[in-house]
RNA sequence: GGGCGCUUAGCUCAGCGGGAGAGCGCUUCCCUGACACGGAAGAGGUCGCAGGUUCAAUCCCUGCAGUGCCCACCA
């Protein structure tokens, strides 16, 4: 039974029973490539012929393998990428990669080690032209993964961030913030990784609870003795000063005096500063300036010099100590064992468990360090990122999660964004001999002899925070710019609103206030969570829960994979994902080929004039009413990145009743229509034009199976190109509705029976319907069609099934035999039920507060809830003593 | 230490001021002429706990408990 797409002379030929996906779908990527349909058109915007929609991918780390949260980001933008193109939009999806500094260098550094050899072998250019050979024999490997995906992204615009044109966007504006003097040079107090010897910003620093130990010393002897704590012990190394607050009156004789510092000997002044916590440990900090943020600040205040004692790689350095070449760690134990040796360790070991900050890449502790780096002045640019949001130019979505970017962007520090690597861009800035600094913008020619250029790079982040117009050819004044941005929505997971959403925002906003672009980089912001395992646990290696996107793609498809992740996709909420739920999607991937199947072996057909109302059986009706529905809601969850409910939305509808039901039913109408030309050609064309809407809403989600049953179905060229559906226009036909409803209570009543009563299926029983209105014969009719088709009615004692309007019942044959005490139990389970939505209701009624202020459609439905109730009542109790009697 | 969220069926999650829902899992029956990757019929929930508002609370308010995330320079 091999798997294989559809024939192409529809109807002709029995078609496979499963689905597989594995043989369709990387061809008819290579298909839809080959068409051209992913590529975008400036000029079809220009021209107003079509409305623009842009999205750039996040890029991923060149470095990077689709992980689970990749294949979700990119399955929502995929939707709303095809979604839009087949609602007529010039859809742009800008693919690319991020150079991701650190990581990239690390990694090729590591493979140099293999060897033995470091990048200093090699010096500056060589190691450069090693990473990219690297990049280009093994980076990228994304790129491949996104096309198994079926990612709808315009491969001929793909960028890089150390592509020439990304980095003269860089260069630009670098040299515009630094002629604003909103980037500086400065020594300060930054984060710095040991392991990667470079600088690092705030948000490469992951702070975890580490435990550690609180050390108390003691500076100084007799009555001018004062008491510090610390957990880095050996920074004590480096202390100029003691401070305590101005206030605290056990301090106060000892302003102003001086005590030695205990292994160095050195005299240090104790001060006053507001910023000491009295109430903190004994009141009295140890101020090391060079290596800590606030000791630094007091230092400033207090004119107490700060001395450097860690090398880059965190060694202790001159200290004129013992401890001199010694790691910080070592160090750590051996100043302790000093001072306890002179009796300066003042009380217990106490375990203290406190927050660390540890390098994002390599997991070193990172060490507070004071070092000349440069700084981007991150006020004025967050203000302006987070007014475009407060004044709605762009938006958040979901809107609960704004608060968190307005925290963020009204508490930022001032950037760090300089990396003591050599893979990245590198700063444009020059020192000339007299102490000159000159910053060369990219049209510019370097200055010449006796200038040295700055040998840091940026912060892969500044790159990637360009990355909405410098993929768009800024600072050119580019078409694509004009046609496609600002873009439409970036969809990104939350955990990245502030490491990247919030520099685009920075930076997009600078340039839209400075009138160079359009004010804002997106329009609307949609984020989605993270993807977690199946019980809701964070994905980790150490917990080896995490899971292979594409080893699930390669077993079940691509379609399951985006199915049940897109399925998930509610707006800012995490979700959880398991193998077998992408079974499950795989699962109705090959329903959907089946009823497919199914309907073109019958002929469905799409019609060629609109379908006339009077030809409608209520079935058609009422299939064709729940799809107008359906398109409507579909394309309002769309608009509002309600992924996970549109999904959920069509699959109930493809499933629940357009299978369940329509499909039955319509089977009914084919036999008994045989010879009734008009009324089989009505119902193909309902099956022709339902599939034909589903498949189109399906489609964003699950690309292949739709464009692989589309095309055989309707002979059309591509789903990608096909137009998105709307609305019948028709009024809904509620008799129409309520005449499916009641067949799908009568068939369900009549199935429950059967199936309490433990009948043969095999065996077929007669059954007649009873009661007194017009609609017996609508009903009778449909019965005969269904009994015909093979649905048996069983039959023993009378037993009706009632429906839901009461009118009707459904008589069954009283010639078998039947469990009578167990029919009689069932039905007096379902009396005490009725019985007591008699009282609920009769409680409710009788309620004068109730009746006064409950709206009129609640009424009206607690009274129908009344009558069907009273009605169960005396059906129930009057079958029950018919048993009875007859047994 | 701040801020935010969550607590609904065994698991993961929708829902929401007026009759408790889905997927997966589970039980029973059925290889009926699209599909056994299927069909049919079921079981299973004091909607975290305690108060309050209301004619009516899973839904709104308060408190408590549990849990998760983000931010954070208290030595």
């Amino acid at each position: 039974m091999n798997a294989s797409p559809l024939p192409s002379n529809p109807g002709e030929q029995v078609l496979p029973t499963h689905y597989d996906p594995a043989a369709v779908e990387v061809p008819l990527y290579q298909r839809w490539l080959a068409a051209g349909y992913f590529k975008a058109d400036e000029q079809k915007v220009l021209s107003g012929e079509r409305k623009p929609f842009s999205i750039v991918l996040p890029p991923p780390n060149v470095t990077g393998d689709l992980h689970v949260g990749h294949a979700l980001d990119h399955t929502l933008m995929d939707v709303l990428s095809r979604w839009h193109r087949m609602s007529g939009d010039e859809v742009l999806w800008l693919p690319g990669m991020d150079h991701a500094g650190i990581a990239t260098q690390n990694l090729v550094e590591k493979k140099l080690a293999v060897d033995g050899k470091t990048r200093h072998d090699f010096g500056r250019e060589l190691f450069i032209e090693k990473v990219w050979d690297w990049k280009h024999e093994s980076g990228g490997a994304i790129l491949g993964q996104m096309k198994r995906l079926g990612d709808s992204v315009d491969w001929s615009r793909e960028r890089f961030t150390l592509d020439d044109g990304l980095s003269d966007s860089v260069q630009t504006i670098f040299k515009k913030m630094f002629d604003d003097g909103l980037i500086y040079r400065a020594e300060r107090i930054i984060n710095w990784c040991p392991g990667c010897v470079t600088a690092l910003s705030d948000i490469e620093v992951d702070h975890s609870d580490d435990e550690g130990e609180l050390v108390s010393i003691r500076y100084g002897d007799g009555s001018s003795a004062i008491v510090v704590a610390t957990t880095r012990v050996e920074t004590m190394l480096g202390d100029t000063g003691i401070a305590v607050h101005p206030d605290d009156e056990r301090y106060a004789h000892l302003i102003g005096t001086t005590v030695e510092l205990p292994l160095v000997g050195r005299q240090i002044p104790i001060v006053a500063d507001a910023h000491v916590d009295p109430e903190f440990g004994t009141g009295a900090v140890k101020v090391t300036p060079a290596h800590d943020p606030n000791d630094f600040e007091i230092g400033q205040r207090h004119g107490l010099k700060a001395i450097t004692i860690l090398s880059e790689e965190a060694d202790i350095v001159s200290t004129g100590t013992a401890f001199d070449g010694m790691n910080r760690f070592e160090a750590r134990s051996a100043v302790k064992e000093a001072l306890r040796g002179q009796g300066r360790i003042v009380g217990e070991k106490k375990p203290y468990l406190h927050a660390v900050g540890h390098c994002s890449r390599s997991g070193d502790v990172v060490e507070p360090r004071l070092s000349l780096q440069w700084f981007v002045n991150v006020a004025p640019l967050a203000k302006a990122a987070g007014d475009a949001v407060r004044e709605g130019r762009t938006k958040i979505h979901p809107p609960e999660l704004a608060p968190r970017f307005f925290d963020w962007v009204d508490n930022m520090h001032d950037w760090t964004i300089s990396r003591q690597l050599w893979w990245g861009h590198r700063i444009p800035v020059y020192y000339g001999p007299n102490g000159e600094i000159r910053c060369v913008g990219p049209a510019e020619t370097p200055p010449g002899d006796g200038w040295v250029q700055d040998p840091d790079v940026l912060d892969t982040w500044f790159s990637s925070g360009l990355w909405p117009f410098s993929t768009m050819g800024w600072p050119e004044q580019s078409d694509t710019l004009e046609a496609f941005y600002p873009t439409s929505v970036l969809v990104t997971g939350y955990d990245i609103l502030f490491f990247w959403v919030a520099r685009m925002m920075m930076f997009g906003t600078y340039l839209g206030d400075k009138a160079e672009l359009p004010s804002v980089p997106f329009e609307t912001v949609a984020l989605h969570g993270l993807v977690r395992d199946q019980f809701g646990k964070k994905m980790s290696k150490s917990k080896g829960n995490g899971v292979d996107p594409l080893a699930w793609i390669e077993k079940f498809g691509a379609d399951a994979v985006r199915f049940t992740l897109a399925r998930g996709a509610n707006p800012g909420a995490d979700q959880a994902i398991a193998e077998d739920w992408v079974g499950g999607s795989a699962r109705f991937c090959t329903k959907l080929f089946n009823a497919t199947r199914f309907a073109m072996m019958n002929g469905a057909v799409l019609p060629e004039s609109p379908l006339a109302a009077e030809d409608l059986a209520p079935a058609d009706r009422w299939v064709l009413d729940r799809l107008d529905q359906v398109i409507a809601e579909t394309t309002n969850l769309l608009g509002d990145f309600q992924f996970g409910k549109a999904a959920e939305g069509l699959y109930h509808f493809a499933w629940d009743e357009f299978c369940d039901w329509y499909l039955e039913l319509a089977k009914i109408q084919i036999s008994a229509s045989a010879d009734d030309p008009a009324r089989l050609a009505t119902t193909k064309a309902v099956l022709g034009t339902v599939l034909d809407a589903l498949l189109k809403l399906l489609h964003p989600f699950v690309p292949f199976v739709t464009e692989t049953l589309w095309t055989a179905l309707t002979g059309g060229e591509s789903l990608v190109i096909a137009p998105w559906p709307v609305p019948s226009g028709r009024s809904t036909d509620s008799a129409s509705a309520a005449w499916v409803a009641d067949v799908e209570t009568l068939t369900t009543e009549v199935r429950r029976f059967r199936s309490d009563q433990g009948l043969d299926p095999k065996r077929k029983v007669p059954a007649r319907l009873v009661g007194g209105d017009e609609t017996v014969s609508a009903f009778a009719a449909a019965l005969t069609r269904l009994t015909e088709a093979g649905e048996q009615f069983a039959a023993t004692a009378s037993i009706e099934a009632a429906l839901v309007r009461g009118s009707v019942h459904v008589e069954l044959d009283t010639s078998s035999t039947v469990d009578v005490p167990a029919e009689i139990a069932r039905l007096e389970k379902d009396l005490a039920v009725a019985k007591k939505e008699i009282e609920d209701t009769d409680k409710k009624l009788g309620n004068e507060s109730f009746m006064g202020r409950a709206p009129a459609p609640v009424v009206d439905k607690i009274r129908t809830r009344a009558a069907k109730a009273a009605a169960d009542v005396e059906r129930l109790s009057a079958r029950i003593r018919d048993l009875r009697g007859s047994a």
